[in-house]
DNA sequence: CAGCGCAATATTGTCGACAATAAAATTGAC
DNA sequence: GTCAATTTTATTGTCGACAATATTGCGCTG
């Protein structure tokens, strides 16, 4: 998976990162989640001071909260992160794009059509962590095909959060919606429909965002309480 | 100097990062320029550890390489990502001025006209250094405006790439242009124009860009300590 | 038996030292 | 005199150890 991250370099905490933003991505480390990092050096076998720098960036990602004395824990968004988020990403991903109807070449939308045929073939298999990862992929690669550098690495950004926040936020019954939104995105692409482009586009953010309940809701409390069955009034 | 930065934090390596980011905003640090570890650590106070952090983040942020077994230096920007900076910052500030003319208070736009009056003062007062930041603080401010924090972030991030990039590509001629520009955007945000307020941004944007000779450009190392604006205090 | 304070533990933050690699300088040979 | 190989130096990469701080468990007291 040679993905836009600065891939040639053998550097661990390069390795690091992107070890955690998969995990991330993939649900198998949610928000809040402490992460010591003795535990990952012994995991990684290096020694501290090199997940202390893959902790140092990943904090300025806004991928792990690092409070000063103690310690590092995966980030929990609040909700006027959560919306600006996604507000964020209709803002670029609208004219992102509106800008592939102009530029993308049938090599481009048979990479995207490909795509999709791997997360159909994920979504049949059951396979939930690669279903998760290639929905997120799908943005990401509409950016790289339009030769936006900066915007794919933030797209890239965006969508980790996003990750981070459905897990918070979503409830049991939202699924991630399957491909069939993404295929309607490609179809407009490739009829050249810049605006229906943009429009389902938007409609398909818009579909994530309200799939969540976007209150004031902290995830342990809520874990917890409605793990044990407890009512809301007794606690704390 | 409270940007969005995360500034409450008195994380050391947030400090540095800083330093060196204002640094290379200010000219004081350019492109090319060698960041030895241990002449920043003695510079700082602190040890080799903190710096590598600090460089690691940097790293990241595109705003120093960093060569496996040959230290750091400040980026160099080649010309594809020049353009590429200059085309996302016009994708990003058309739109983010467009929803200014419908969202700006008179105190926002009060807070811009005196942005511009520091401007001027910087201007006239020969204070090439303030001339520089402020000229780019004043993206920054919209986009803080606005309330778009992700695009904030993702401004701040452009506009130091841009001030790397004028500082390889600019013709000696060149100077920053003066707040006229800045003071035409801010009379069509007034005026709640937003085509207007949009072909303002465009145009100064292209004017930034067109006044650069983007060929390939050389620069010479400079004194750290003095360029980082510190004078003898933390060294001993 | 509940609440509070204190000690024990665990985890983080920071640092200096050692090994590995690249750049520079010296020396030798042609 | 110049080029090349080798030694020398400088700088980076990595690590383990020590100090500071928060968390946990225990015992004491009311």
């Amino acid at each position: 998976m040679p993905w836009l991250t600065d891939a040639s370099k053998n550097d661990t905490v390069t390795l690091i990162c992107d070890r955690v933003w998969l995990a991330v991505v993939q649900r198998s480390l949610r928000p809040g989640a402490r992460l010591k990092d003795e535990d990952l050096a012994e995991a990684f076998g290096v020694s501290r001071a090199r997940v202390r720098q893959a902790l140092a960036v990943l904090e300025k990602d806004g991928l792990v909260s690092l409070v000063p004395n103690r310690g590092a824990c995966i980030a929990e968004p609040g909700v006027a992160e959560a919306r600006d988020a996604f507000y964020t990403r209709g803002f670029i991903e609208k004219r992102l794009v509106e800008r592939l109807c102009a530029l993308a070449t049938q090599a481009d939308i048979a990479a995207l059509r490909d795509h999709i045929a791997k997360e159909r073939a994920a979504h049949a298999g059951q396979d939930s962590e690669a279903v998760i990862r290639l929905s997120g992929e799908f943005h990401l690669l509409i950016a790289r095909l339009t030769d936006a550098q900066f915007l794919g690495k933030i797209l890239r950004t965006l969508t980790t959060r996003t990750s981070l926040i459905t897990a918070m936020y979503q409830t049991e019954s939202t699924q991630t919606c399957g491909p069939d939104e993404h295929e309607a995105i490609v179809n407009a692409i490739e009829a050249r429909d810049a605006a229906r482009a943009a429009d389902m586009m938007e409609h398909h953010l818009h579909h994530l965002e309200s799939a969540l309940q976007l209150h004031e809701a902290k995830s342990p409390a809520v874990d917890l309480r409605a793990a044990l069955g407890l009512s809301d009034a007794a606690a704390q």
